[in-house]
DNA sequence: TCGCATGATGTTATCGCTAACGCGGCAAGA
DNA sequence: TCTTGCCGCGTTAGCGATAACATCATGCGA
């Protein structure tokens, strides 16, 4: 049985716009590619056919037949998260100019739901893999050693990676912002950050503080693991638990920038001297908040820049066809802002 | 010539699988999509031998021959902007369950980005398409008027869809804002928003707040378009802006509570009664921002429903085969909070 | 005038998988 | 014992495009 010609409901394929434009199939397939030679009434005329007809050609078919697919699997924990807007804006500059584009899966910080994402992902064949984050179950890590396309995982290079890597030292980030608070004299030090298991960047990050302290003879003298959503509210509400639980405490370390907001806010209503009584601090320098009535210190997480640093070692293992193994690691700097007291 | 049957490095395929269990490529295809009758044996085996050898499927193969793409295109303006994570949270809520998979992408709120993307992404024929926004250009509106699939416009419902619309109606949260804020008294009255043409519900909700006004005889006494990121600061920005030019207003209208959150704070800063001489609204509900100095009015754009209904009208239809035609229209709930002064 | 590179097009054979159908064998009913 | 029907699995024929090669004029230098 072939098909029904006369079909009106049929999708088009290549051979109505080759039959309506009197030439071959393969023809039409190189003007629409705009590869190989066709001279240029022939290419009008195709194209006016494709046009008219209103032709949307089958990548499907095209992929397989070609065995290149364009596409570049993002896969992300979050995207409520204002960081990883601003990674995926750095990911699709680059990509724009390179014919590949990006398609972004998010895991919701589960590393099962990070193993399947990918397995459907990896099934659709794409040109790379960026992923967040050095941790992955072992299946995860076997489909993508095997996958015999460029992997970038991003965002922490406190690890081993799988093929290449960009990403910040959040224990390092840890270190130097305890660094800095024991350096501006603080002393009773307290940390604020949400409950999450698998949020290994902020374990990281909290290690290196806790680090940090203790090189300096200091201990955290209280911390609080919060779950749900991160808003300025919940910021409010830890802080005040935990300034009223050690009312002595003299700085808090939040895991975020929004929470630390949150606690800005609180605090300053409630009176405290920030920075020269209670300093703050939180964590990725997102600049949606500045304005704040004291601009929070921070640490700017390098995601505009990592994004762009991952596609570009995508875009150059599919331009040359080989497969990276680079690392790049960024360095965040510290921005002390209005709320750590300067020396 | 037939494939090498030794190179290592060469893709697996279900033949591959089917030669290490000793069945079929089609028994081995029904295994592992679970489809028809296998025995427990057999689909033992198989399940052993595809785990052994780290075989993903292609579903490119798998597609074409199915001529089934489990992929729903979502097609939204903006990443950073707060409200379209919370709508792409809605709708992998509802796919999550039906095997159907979001791709998004971003147009910028450039009809021109909207249209290649539109293209590309039909190109590998989704099963549906969510789409934000009534407005496109003539051919990205015929490509989705002839695509054969479900297509679901969102977050608007001013206007003719092409299909199913799930959305609100701008042009009436415009005008209930402008009679609520009428009602409580105040007079002088301004606008600031974002200086984007192709913002149409920004524009639309402008316009239906203009009306409002109209019909209590008022009209606005001044209007701020910005451009750039909408921030806090630049919610300060422009309230400094506008209250300098003009001393005697008393209501700031935001067209989103980012900017709106910004200027609370320059306001509550500077002195100003808030809410009694100076009234504040913003839009969209935002909740990472409960913990503000002061409720912020706004109104809930209901963007987390919108995701739900318009993925329950793709699903819908993807298990009935049927195109819909469905049209919703959400009621967004005026949010007074603390600063809209009471009667 | 011939030969041959070159440009413009068509032909054939996949790509990896699945729909649709086919075919033995075994159990239950006649 | 012989049907009948279903279960379990294999065979065949595409899905819609592209790679690679084949074909056929043309033009240009020798």
């Amino acid at each position: 049985m072939t098909r029904t010609p006369l079909d009106p409901r049929r999708p088009l394929t290549l051979r109505d716009v080759s039959e309506a434009s009197g030439v071959s199939e393969m023809t039409v397939s190189r003007v629409l590619r705009n590869r190989g030679d066709v001279s240029d009434g022939t290419r009008a005329k195709v194209l006016e056919a494709a046009q008219r007809l209103g032709y949307v050609p089958n990548k499907i078919a095209g992929a397989l037949a070609s065995q290149r697919v364009n596409l570049v699997a993002v896969v992300i924990p979050s995207l409520s998260n204002l960081v990883f807007p601003d990674v995926l804006g750095g990911i699709s500059e680059v990509l724009e100019n390179t014919g590949l584009q990006p398609v972004v899966g998010v895991t919701k910080y589960s590393p099962q739901r990070e193993e399947s994402i990918l397995y459907e992902m990896l099934s659709w064949r794409p040109s790379g893999v960026i992923v967040a984050g050095l941790e992955h179950t072992p299946a995860a890590r076997s489909m993508l050693e095997n996958a015999g396309i460029p992997i970038v995982e991003i965002m922490d290079s406190d690890g081993k990676g799988i093929d290449s890597v960009v990403g910040i030292s959040h224990r390092r980030a840890g270190r130097e912002m305890a660094a800095a608070i024991v350096a501006a004299g603080y002393k009773r030090i307290a940390f604020l950050g949400t409950k999450m298991p698998d949020d290994h960047r902020a374990r990281k990050r909290l290690e290196g503080f806790v680090e940090g302290l203790a090189e300096a003879g200091l201990a955290l003298v209280d911390s609080v693991f919060y779950s749900g959503g991160s808003g300025l509210l919940k910021g409010r509400e830890i802080t005040k638990a935990v300034l009223e639980r050690h009312p002595d405490i003299d700085f808090l370390y939040y895991s975020n920038d929004m929470i630390g907001a949150g606690g800005l806010l609180w605090c300053l209503e409630n009176g405290y001297d920030v920075p020269g009584k209670l300093g703050l601090a939180g964590f990725n320098g997102v600049d949606l908040l500045d304005g704040l009535p004291r601009k929070l210190a921070t640490m700017d997480a390098c995601r505009h820049e990592i994004g762009i640093r991952a596609a570009k070692i995508i875009a150059g293992c599919s331009q040359s066809g080989q497969i990276g193994g680079e690392v790049v690691e960024l360095t965040p700097v510290l921005q002390p802002g209005d709320t750590i007291r300067t020396q």
